[in-house]
DNA sequence: AAGCGCGGTGTAATCGATTACACGCAGTTG
DNA sequence: CAACTGCGTGTAATCGATTACACCGCGCTT
């Protein structure tokens, strides 16, 4: 490459293939377009100059970044690796970059449109429930129809993609897994919001019980965070019942590792005296003792397939008045933490 | 906001508000250059065209994205999640986007040169030792130089900024740990790379065995990935012995997961037969059973510093020709998983 | 031989924001 | 009253890549 002061612009490349910009473009874009030796003339070019091209400037003529915006409530929590391993090596794949942020913080709903509408982000992989679609959607009537996934976390408005899993039903066979082990009294570890997954999970439960023909008590229910501390505090809550439930269902894996670290510092036994049913299966739940009996998301399934239908929106494969709206499958995993009463 | 097909530029604004797209543009950097009736003129038609600037005309025109790139060879493992949040958060209160890719795959050398010459980030925050950096920092003798911060994996190059910890020393002392309490064959699951981190405490661990007077054996080591199941094979290596260590010090808490979780399916009991010493402090080691000694990493600091000094070196505030080199103190956590003999 | 078609290339406008420079219009100052 | 200062604003060039359009030259048809 040669020395110099300043990155080779295709200015340079040009005047070293001896050709115009124009050529030089056309090489890079649509190859077959330019003669064989003007071709090799300009790629020799552009190896010796070690020309890159200015994804500003390209931005700026196309109103494209080739870029899309991941946003999470928590991307601190473990759950979301997996996920942004595969969001990240679909989008290369692609050609895309990905730009991540937390949509906690400062009304998420302004710079999230800030960064959509700033040639910074062609699109929008959200992975929160909780965020006002609406607005951001329709951008406020503004007419610009933003191409947006919601991932994992359920969006009740069918306007817009999403990739979610089927959670109710995989509430439903985690209580029926613990009802085919003998368990009546099951308690639920949820999460407090009108967050449609959790929701979701939460309803499951209920239909659950009662198609089994068992009750719910609202002593039974513990709120948590979705974190392990809470885990353990909803533990804490639960343990102090003069007639403790048998089994528990917890919204997620990280909770029923805080739960059952509490049983077992109080001195109740997993699933001596208490099963515990995660969801999600993080890494840990396998090596956890006792392994954890969760119900499995797909993970790495749900990031690739959000980021492969938000790229398809934005390249216009996908027609945008057609929302998609995929449904993967979770799996019950039977391990140590359940077990007949 | 103004309904219309297009987001509105900044002449747009201009129009609105009777003024050329120059004061606009002034009103939004340096307002106290602008008359005062001028200027809320300006603001009240920004708010009602709903203008958003365009960061690919803004990148273009100053050279600058105001943008970092993090890199990490894994950010699908859950050590990552705590520091990703950090430099968020951090680079959020800077005015700072992130781009997030990963280190492995085809040549990062060439494709991290390709994002940072491209205009697409301002700097980079490396969470990989193994990347050529000569390569990356010289960027081929370009005389573009590169603000590049090495966080958290030890670079020998004394150069570039970096934000570590005191690897070897943690090292040392989770070994004194271990030989105050009695323990005297001590083995050690590592990682094989020349990458710094993992060697400095694979140095620690040398050195504190040999201040102590104790042998090391070629049978005591282990290799492993940084994963749980890594972790599990090295435990089932070191089962095998004849003469087993009585205590191991693994480099990673995902290791020592797998590690004690594999021993309790051989029937040994951790710390009752072997003590067990991790690394990191990841959050499930609070919780795991039992619960994991380890040597807490400031990840959140890590995260937090490495992005800071990454955009004061990008916006000169910190001369590039002076590297800083951070490095923050480990704790010794001491929780359940070693005793004494 | 004039005209047509076509592949290959160059010319120049364009995307939207920034900023050096120039200009106009007070309000001083000598 | 001319010259000067300085604030506030506008003009226009600029950043680098893309692409519609124009053009050139060659081979082919009629």
């Amino acid at each position: 490459m040669i020395s110099g002061k300043k990155t080779p612009t295709i200015q340079d490349v040009a005047r070293h293939a001896s050709v115009s910009a124009a050529t030089v473009s056309r090489v890079l874009s649509s190859p077959e377009r330019v003669s064989e030796t003007t071709r090799e003339r300009v790629t020799a070019a552009v190896r010796e100059t070690g020309y890159t091209i200015n994804q500003a400037a390209r931005s700026l003529r196309l109103k494209a970044a080739r870029t899309i915006l991941m946003a999470a409530p928590n991307i601190g929590n473990p759950f979301y690796s997996t996920i942004v391993d595969a969001v990240l090596s679909e989008a290369a794949a692609r050609g895309y970059s990905v730009l991540v942020a937390s949509s906690i913080g400062d009304d998420p709903n302004l710079w999230l449109r800030d960064y959509l509408l700033s040639t910074r982000a062609d699109g929008l992989l959200l992975f929160d429930g909780s965020l006002d679609t609406k607005r951001l959607h329709g951008l406020d009537e503004g007419g610009v129809s933003l191409p947006l996934v919601a991932a994992y976390d359920e969006i009740p408005d069918p306007e817009i993609n999403s990739v979610i899993t089927d959670n109710r039903l995989a509430a439903k066979r985690a209580i029926r897994h613990l009802v085919e082990l003998g368990h009546r009294r099951i308690g639920h570890v949820t999460f407090p919001s009108r967050n449609g997954t959790t929701n979701e999970r939460l309803i499951g439960y209920h239909e659950a019980m009662t198609e089994a023909g068992l009750e719910t008590h609202p002593e039974w229910m513990a709120l948590g965070n979705y974190n392990m501390p809470s885990g353990a505090a909803a533990a804490e809550q639960l343990l102090a019942l003069k007639q403790r439930p048998t089994a528990v269902f917890c919204a997620n894996d990280e909770m029923a590792i805080g739960f059952v670290h509490q049983m077992r510092k109080a001195g109740v036994e997993c699933p001596r005296d208490i099963s515990v049913i995660g969801f999600d299966d993080i890494t840990v739940a396998e090596y956890f003792d006792p392994p954890l009996t969760t119900m499995r998301q797909p993970r790495e399934q749900i990031g690739r397939m959000a980021t492969r239908s938000l790229i398809d929106i934005i390249e216009g494969i996908q027609p945008e008045d057609e929302p998609v709206h995929l449904v993967l499958m979770s799996d019950l995993i039977v391990r140590k933490s359940t077990r007949a009463i």
